[in-house]
DNA sequence: ATGCCGGGCGAAGCCCGA
């Protein structure tokens, strides 16, 4: 079974290059962030259309989180939940639950910045010390866990090709690291750290600058996930090659295969 | 490079992202 994680900037705008994409990666369960639009807009009818189920926790105009899940998936029946970790009525994590045995979250952390604006950052530090408390109680009740997103964390030192420069930057700060660790903690694995141990394994390209040409990238896209489906996790990848499409989003889908 | 690009909104120019 491949769950991808993706943050689109903007679904809407994005349909042509998913449909190519999934034609091409045929994924069961689709994560997508940054969908930028209310549940009514959500091009619902066209995935749908391509197989799937759609689940949407939207916002008008930014953030919206969404899982998307393939009629012929047959993990089951599944509630579906929203969490606004941060207190401020954005929609960045939407949840599937699978009868208290399996959780699939799709996440969009806050960027957090200017460090220097307290709204910002705090928010952001609120986000990550609930998420750290909402899955401390899933552990303790021995559930399979996966959690795909957008952590806005710069946490390894080839995260990026210049992790000093970001110390002063809420996705490098030390208390940012600190935060996202507490939620590794857990018992998560960051599948990353297991399936590429390469530099310049990156899964967002700011579009100016010429990143993408430059290669300056950065790897803030992950799955963590609970010690049974680590076990399960068969193969791993990101799909670098769409950030040089026509029209792209600056991130790319990152993807974990499970035998499941 | 304290936003250079590229979204949304809404109909010009501002807000936002990493």
């Amino acid at each position: 079974m491949l769950i991808a994680t993706w943050n689109i900037n903007s679904v809407r705008i994005r349909l042509q290059i998913i449909e190519e994409w999934i034609k091409e990666r045929k994924p069961d369960i689709i994560l997508f962030q940054e969908i930028k639009c209310e549940n009514d807009s959500f091009p619902k009818s066209f995935f749908e259309n391509l197989g799937y189920v759609c689940q949407i926790n939207g916002e008008k105009g930014k953030n919206g989180v969404a899982i998307l899940i393939k009629k012929s998936c047959n993990l089951g029946s599944y509630s579906v939940s929203n969490f606004d970790f941060n207190k401020s009525s954005q929609a960045r994590v939407i949840e599937l639950n699978f009868d208290n045995k399996l959780y699939i979250l799709s996440l969009y952390a806050p960027n957090g910045n200017p460090i220097t604006d307290k709204t910002k950052f705090n928010q952001k530090n609120l986000w990550y010390k609930n998420l750290f408390k909402y899955t401390r109680n899933l552990f303790n009740n021995e559930s399979d866990i996966i959690l795909g997103g957008d952590f806005n964390v710069l946490e390894g030192e080839n995260d990026v090709l210049d992790i000093k420069n970001w110390k002063n930057d809420a996705l490098g700060c030390d208390e940012t690291i600190y935060n996202f660790r507490k939620v590794l903690s857990n018992g998560f694995t960051n599948i990353v750290r297991i399936f590429n141990n390469q530099k310049n394994c990156f899964s967002f390209w700011d579009y100016q600058n010429s990143s993408w040409e430059r290669n300056y990238g950065l790897l803030i896209d992950h799955f963590l996930v609970s010690p049974r489906i680590l076990e399960r996790t068969k193969e791993f990848g990101i799909d670098s090659h769409l950030r040089g499409h026509e029209k792209p989003s600056d991130h790319v889908p990152v993807w974990i295969n499970l035998n499941i």
